[in-house]
DNA sequence: TAGTTTTGCTAACAACCGTTAGGTTTAGTA
DNA sequence: TACTAAACCTAACGGTTGTTAGCAAAACTA
């Protein structure tokens, strides 16, 4: 007998989502997949419409992680824009190593969905960035940063941090990150 | 008649790349390379050996040229480390900005290559690594740097560098770029 | 217990994959 | 002009791809 908390449709999730992280989404068949499961191929439509369907759940659910964290920052309350945009870089990063995978396969796979899917992903990222951008742009005009490009710096800051998926290897703690990556953008551009 | 420049075996890299870039390696099929090409697809093995060997040429050749440009900085003359570590950060914009699709498909598409390339690769990577990494440690050692961890630092500068490939949209030149990189970066870290 | 829904199976499809065999045309060389 | 080598062709191979059809078992629901 399956445990109650037994879910097939995340087990799915979960195994598709370190598979495409290895092969990449268009090295991974739905029969790699099942077979990581314990199913067959066909099987896995009776959970998933289709193969981009386990992508967009993947990609999605991160995007909406990402969308939500940075909602938890308040930025009404008298809090300077330094300590906004510390908040920012260190919920991104600590996003970041506890989904390892997820975000690998939400960084470098999501361009395989089609549309409309693709364009609504879009629109989630422009949003996300929106957001640090307009921290940065209300920091300078408060005097607290310097008069940087505020578009390039955003881009800038989110590729290192992104990046992280790439080279973490656990011998520096998700904190100690967190801090190094505040530390070297802040000083960056602090005035 | 062909003109005398007509290579062919260029043009298949260069319509590979284009391929790889906007559908990743597994998603490029030797039919389409071909087609892009203007010849069939079994045509395109007197040229390379395997659908790999294209891959392999294309990173292999970026790897060299990164390596290559990192070797003229002259880091024996009486330089200081942060005019080093300036010349590397603009000679990697640089280098990204004039070899865009192929920086992509070397920084996205690289892990498909097989042993015992893939780990030659890798090798090639972690030398450049070491060059950057070593400069930070001397200007450190000499009080020009904020004592940093310099492993963190090196692949944070990377990761936001090689990101560019991802959002670059040519309404900021290259030169802009490479200033206002060393300058976040540089500020980030001077002591 | 009877009925319904969910989950899984096997078989199979049409299309596509990388690659090879084997021959023809084209280009360069003596 | 004869010979050689490079470039390209068609046909085809064995295998894999995502997905569907149709059916059985298992799990919930009344």
């Amino acid at each position: 007998m399956r445990p109650v908390t037994f879910e097939r449709k995340n087990e799915i999730i979960e195994m598709a989502t370190e598979l495409f992280k290895e092969k990449g989404y268009s090295g991974t068949s739905m029969r790699d997949i099942a077979a990581k499961v314990g199913v067959e191929a066909p099987s896995l439509y009776s959970h998933y419409e289709n193969k981009e369907a386990i992508l967009q759940n993947i990609c999605f659910t991160m995007a909406h992680k990402f969308l939500d964290s940075f909602e938890e920052i308040n930025t009404e309350r008298d809090e300077t824009y330094v300590e906004q945009l510390q908040q920012v870089i260190r919920k991104h990063v600590l996003l970041i190593t506890s989904n390892l995978s997820q975000v690998a396969v939400f960084w470098n796979e999501w361009r395989y969905m089609t549309e409309p899917y693709f364009n609504d992903f879009v629109k989630m990222q422009r949003t996300y960035e929106r957001g640090i951008k307009e921290i940065i742009d209300r920091g300078i005009s408060a005097g607290q940063f310097k008069k940087v490009n505020s578009t390039f710096t955003t881009m800038a800051i989110l590729s290192s941090l992104n990046g992280i998926q790439k080279w973490h290897n656990y011998t520096i703690s998700p904190e100690e990150m967190a801090t190094s990556f505040a530390d070297l953008f802040i000083k960056g551009i602090k005035s």
